[in-house]
This record gives C-alpha cells, structure tokens and sequence, in this order.
DNA sequence: CTGTATGCAAAACGTTTGCAACAGC
DNA sequence: GCTGTTGCAAACGTTTTGCATACAG
C-alpha cells in the first residue's frame, strides 16, 4: 500500500488496466517475492485476459524506473520485490527456499575499499544470505 | 592451477576423461566466471564428443563438493566460479556484464543482526556490487 | 488521431531428464 | 563385473520476439 500507481501517474506512465493490476498486484503489500509467472497468474484472477507478454513488459519497466527490484534467489526464476524503496537484503532458506527481508547494521556499499572498485561508478549492492529456516530445521536437520 | 584434481582424486572421485577436462578448463586460471555453455565449449575444443548434460552434472557435483562456487550475477545463465576457497564478493558491470573479484573489509556474514536471523541457521552470504566500469564510463557515462 | 501497449503464438534460451551404451575402479 | 558416468535427444520452465489489433492520451 504505497501508492505505487499514484507515483507512476505522476511520471506520465501510460496507465492501461493491464498495468494497473500488474501494479495493483506488487502493491497489495502481502506477498512480496513473487516470480513473473506468479504476477501474472494473480492478475489473472481480476483480469483474466491478460497476457504473459505484458506482464514481462510491465515488470522489466517498473525495474527500470526504479520501482521494483529484480532478483534471482535460486537462478531459476527471477523475483520482482516491490520493496525497492527502502535497503533490505535477503535471506533465503536453502530447504525450502522461501525468502525473507532482513536489515543489516551498517551500509553495505561502505564495505567495499576504494582500492577495489577504482574506476567504477558504483550503483548499488545486493546482500543474499543463505540458511536453513526454523521448519526446514526441525524437518531435515534433525 | 590449484591442483583441483589432485584435491578431487584424494576424495575419491571417479575420474573420467570429461571430468578431467571440466576440472581443467575450471582450473585454468585465467578465465573465471564461465557460464556452463561456456565451459562446454572450451571443453569441447580439448575434447570434442562431451555433451552439454555431462558438463552440467560434472558442475553440479563440483558444487556440491564445494570445489566451484555457482552463481548468477543477471538472472540469465549461471556462472561457475573455481575461486570458492577464498572468501570473495563479484563486483558486476551493469554496462558490460563483466565480472571482477573483489575483496571488502569485514565479514560481511557477522553483519546480520541475530535478531534478524533468529532460529536460522546461517550457511553462507553472498554480496554482489554493481556499477559501471571504466570503460563502459568512457563510452556511455559521456 | 497517433503512438504505444497488448495479445497471441512461436521461438529462444538455459537446464534437466530418461535411457541404453560404456568405462573406471 | 558392478556401478556410476556418458551421450543423445527430447522435454521442461522461463523469458523474449514479431506482428496485427486495440486503446490511452
């Protein structure tokens, strides 16, 4: 529930009932780490015609105007988090592969030396990290 | 050339002419970040009948072992990285897509509050810088 | 009215699988 | 000789593409 339409609006995005849900679907704030097929298949249920084409569009444009974050946990499908506003990293269960949001201490682009990134204009960091979670303990770990 | 066959014989690890010559082409130094297909053709130019699927399984087990790092820095093809001794993040070029090794201060997994990972239990991290290199600056940065 | 977004279906891409033939130990 | 590995080709899941149609601005 961020207004996520609301700010696209306010770009001149070209808003068509397609990519309203598509919105619509990454702001509904409950499920956050869905694959693209995911999407589609969420905004199928208010609009069912809409195509797997779109769906990719729309979320390739939402990742570049800077909405959305675009992430592989698994190299298997990417996942759209539409918490790209505020810095969080990811932990993800290596059973089950469920993915949670966490924060760490300090900032992480800091971490890296002057020394290692000379020459580059730096964008950002991305921070996975990987654990087995209280369930897939308790099942597997034994 | 880190003797990543002598270390796999030791585990007794069934050596094959295929396997000997992944490990290799892993081994060789100097190009670090191949995606299996690419490991496959540089394969095949020693060894012209090994097929795709035998590349994969001989990459996942070399993962499994711990010998090769896996990982996707765009979400398309994975990479293998022979460097999974030395603890290490991936400076990524969002201009080119090229891949450097780098080195930050910390640990970077000591930089997950406890309370962030309560009842996990943490394996690994993985961090991925990303920003434009030096010559991807001199043509688009302008 | 114009340009852009859409749907469809097919293709591209990376990866996995099933199975018979084969080869290391 | 037993067991695990290989090659092949086909299946798979995900994403991209080309093109004619529809619709927001």
């Amino acid at each position: 529930m961020s207004d996520l339409l609301e700010r696209l609006r306010g770009r001149g995005w070209r808003l068509t009932a397609q990519r309203r849900v598509v919105a619509e679907v990454l702001d509904s704030g409950e499920h956050v780490h869905l694959t693209a097929d995911e999407v589609h298949g969420r905004a199928a249920a208010r609009l069912p015609e809409i195509s797997r084409a779109t769906v990719y569009n729309t979320l390739g444009e939402l990742v570049s105007l800077g909405e959305v974050l675009e992430f592989s946990a698994d190299g298997r499908a990417k996942r759209y988090d539409p918490n790209a506003r505020h810095a969080h990293q990811h932990l993800v269960c290596s059973g089950c592969g469920s993915i949670r949001d966490v924060h760490i201490a300090g900032d992480p682009m800091g971490a890296l030396p002057e020394s290692e990134s000379a020459g580059y204009a730096l964008e950002g960091v991305e921070m996975t990290f990987r654990g087995l979670c209280p369930d897939c303990r308790a099942k597997r770990g034994a």
